[in-house]
DNA sequence: TCAAAAGTGTTGCTCATACACCCATGA
DNA sequence: TCATGGGTGTATGAGCAACACTTTTGA
């Protein structure tokens, strides 16, 4: 039972080396027409076996040189070209069986802001050089995935919904500024369930988290006033860990 | 910056390997004399650089053929010779600067009955056979550790702490049968501060998560009845993940 | 009979929900 | 003027903190 694998950290134990891959759930929010906007994330085909064909989560192999979350941002904006308005740590999974041979996936998760991703593919269908391989998927509604996929997505899915009971980190899908509705539509597409207008407003005016504008957005019927993110309060409590070192850029 | 390490997972892609070490945060619960106990944890001296001398987080390098969460029980076994009532991820931990090579930490959090903990060194110290370069600390009051394990150790102090306010997970410290005044010491210990025991009682009351006994201790008052765990209410939710293969026996 | 802890009752506050209602605009 | 969503008011109930109170034991 004890064996003696020596104390970590060391510089000279032989040590068995494993591929680390990084990979991230990417969650952003789709409307078509009218509908109720829903909660897509983007996957990459896979050219090469194992699981040659399927659809896997973005990432790659851990660099030498960057940090973990460094790693992620890096693959998200390969995949995307984009940076995300939110990036957490999810989980790392090593199983043995989990790939045909040992690697460890540190997996995070993120936000992206719906606007971004739009125009993102807005430039892309105008450029004629929509990315090969990766296509949007409804996070609810996936076909089977490769590896352990399936289940590191429904974790991150129970991670953010959990996350928007109690911290506000819904608006890191959502553009600069947005109404009220927008917002509540957004818990509601994450939450899947229905909130009450009158009390939602109640909530997040006393969370003190969003700054009222004087801008209006008019539809066909009563105007709606425009929020705008409060900075100073961090959209997520993580304890010591704080928010980690912005790679991400703050694209105003 | 669009570096095209090739997507992960594959087995014929060249790809830097990392040495990946797995340690455990540990926490156990002591009580001396009449003093309120309090959270404490077991830490190694380290025997080489980097870091000679220096007390460090338990743990090791990741066999190729053993699962995380395996890993983190076989560390904890070979440092305490016992298994834990509840083995949790904490986070991975990659950065660059935080050991003189890259080493990627995946740490994990565990509690350990203080009845096991009090027996084992009941024995070593029958035996003549304590274990060298082991020593307990009090979770709160740690000398400048190894690495960067004392961030560790305060993250792994916030997950309790948060963890102890929405599930029951204290009992995890405690013996098989115990009182309603135990059970509300561990809390005051972990949360550090007194907590009402009315209020206390008909929380647990109605957690549903203790099963009444028909055993009382009895001291200098009235006696107090004892309780025991209800194995059928999960220690914490965990979402998708549920609770991990139980390598950890069912010391009964 | 007294000290001390076990255990019960009661009150008041905060907050979430449900829902009735008024407001402002475009058509 | 009316339909529609924006926005306000308010009653109800659950849950929790505070604390007074009763019960049961050993000394």
């Amino acid at each position: 039972m004890t064996r003696t694998n020596p104390s970590p950290d060391t510089a000279d134990a032989e040590s068995t080396e494993t591929r680390v891959a990084v990979s991230t759930v990417i969650f952003s929010l789709r409307r078509d027409g009218d509908e109720d906007p829903r909660l897509v994330l983007p996957l990459v085909k896979r050219t090469r076996d194992p699981y040659e064909g399927l659809w896997a989560l973005p990432g790659g192999w851990l660099d030498a040189s960057e940090n973990l979350d460094e790693a992620a941002s890096r693959t998200l904006a390969e995949t995307t070209g984009l940076s995300a308005s939110y990036l957490e740590q999810l989980y790392a999974f090593g199983d043995i069986g989990r790939s045909p041979s040992r690697v460890v996936s540190i997996v995070y998760w993120a936000l992206l802001r719906s606007d971004e991703v739009d125009a993102q593919s807005a430039a892309h269908a105008a450029a004629g050089d929509a990315p090969e391989n990766v296509d949007w998927f409804t996070a609810t509604d996936l076909p089977g995935l490769a590896f352990d996929h399936n289940a590191i997505v429904d974790y991150a899915l129970w991670r953010l919904r959990n996350k928007v009971g109690y911290s506000r980190i819904a608006h890191g899908l959502l553009p600069d500024a947005f109404t009220l509705a927008d917002l509540r539509e957004v818990n509601e597409a994450i939450l899947d369930r229905k909130l009450d207008p009158a009390n939602f407003r109640r909530q997040v005016e006393n969370s003190n988290t969003l700054i009222p504008t004087e801008s209006f957005r008019t539809g066909s019927h009563r105007p709606a006033r425009l929020y705008r993110y409060n900075q100073d309060v961090e959209l997520a409590d993580r304890g010591p860990l704080g928010r980690p070192r912005s790679h991400e850029s703050s694209t105003t």
